[in-house]
DNA sequence: CATTGGTAAGTGATTAATTACTCATTATAA
DNA sequence: TTATAATGAGTAATTAATCACTTACCAATG
């Protein structure tokens, strides 16, 4: 991977999020990052195929931090990493969330092939296990609503990031005696 | 309003919900509508003043169903009431929802001028009041969590409308005890 | 050590298509 | 008659993508 093209995929994804993919122009890309626009045409052959590189460049950074949430047995302990996993994913990656929700209203095809819930199916099983570690009535539908609570958590956090994310988590995990 | 204009937003608000607002070309909003390119402009002025005009018409159907439900003062019937509303206001204007959510990612000048998280927040007065009513030990946060349930269920049944919304609503309505 | 040949990285001018928008003109209805 | 509704050809700008071309690097050969 040469320096110039981890310099557009790096800007791309910045315009891909802020703008919205459509209203991107390649050209736009080319010049913020110093670069001819031909370029990212002999790396990525078209536009949807640097989309496709930026998302999957995201989901294997992902996919990898799951996995680790993943081991953990104990029910409690599980939940609560998952929360924490929740909190720092969306900190430490925020553009890519922001370019993944936002193409599911803008690029459909895309958006069934990777996009967030596949990430969030990932999880759902283990906080099955969980609930019906826990001796919950209804293990199910719990698992579902906590990852309800989770996925909410990502889209509230995305669209305005006014520092109560914390404190609602803090309730949660009250409410759940996590 | 004459009819080639009505039928201009009827055929602008499903095309910008469906494919996003930027890749909806003026020309085949007209096509699709049976309309020349030009009315569009003389009617709207530009497309922005269309999407204008969708979202104020939009906007105005659901403040009046919102009025009605904030007059209720049992608090349970409160909550249950906007659980209903949340349902009955996505299955009529499911279309509306999609585009306004979309705007977030895309159109952030309109998006801070109206979206749907205005709706919630004249919700949330009312949620607030139902659960000091109802003695819960942190009714601001209660409110805050029960708000963001509605919110999510809003997402999510507009992403994949799989059925499960009512009886995912129903655990909820169990939970609260409504 | 040169020199050659091959390959990938990178450029920038150019293209055809599409875009939002304009405007002179015509139809319609009160 | 007069204002408004509606048309559709036209325009300038922007778009994604192509193309012929240059440069940089590196290994093999004589």
């Amino acid at each position: 991977m040469t320096e110039k093209k981890e310099k557009i995929l790096e800007v791309a994804l910045e315009l891909f999020a802020r703008q919205g993919y459509a209203v991107t122009s390649t050209s736009r890309i080319a010049k913020e990052a110093g670069v001819s626009e031909g370029l990212i045409f002999k790396h990525f052959v078209n536009k949807q195929g640097l989309l496709d590189a930026i998302v999957q460049n995201g989901m294997g950074d992902i996919e990898r931090a799951i996995n680790v949430c993943l081991r953990e047995t104990n029910p409690k302990k599980s939940l609560a990493m998952s929360l924490d996993l929740a909190l720092s994913l969306m900190r430490e990656k925020k553009e890519f969330w922001q370019l993944t929700l936002s193409l599911k209203y803008q690029n459909p095809e895309i958006a069934n092939k990777y996009h967030h819930n596949d990430i969030m199916k990932m999880l759902q099983t283990s906080l099955e296990d969980a609930f019906v570690k826990l001796d919950y009535q209804n293990p199910l539908a719990e698992a579902q609503l906590f990852g309800v609570l989770i996925n909410s958590f990502f889209i509230q956090f995305i669209h305005e990031d006014n520092g109560q994310q914390e404190s609602f988590l803090n309730f949660i995990k009250e409410k759940y005696k996590l």
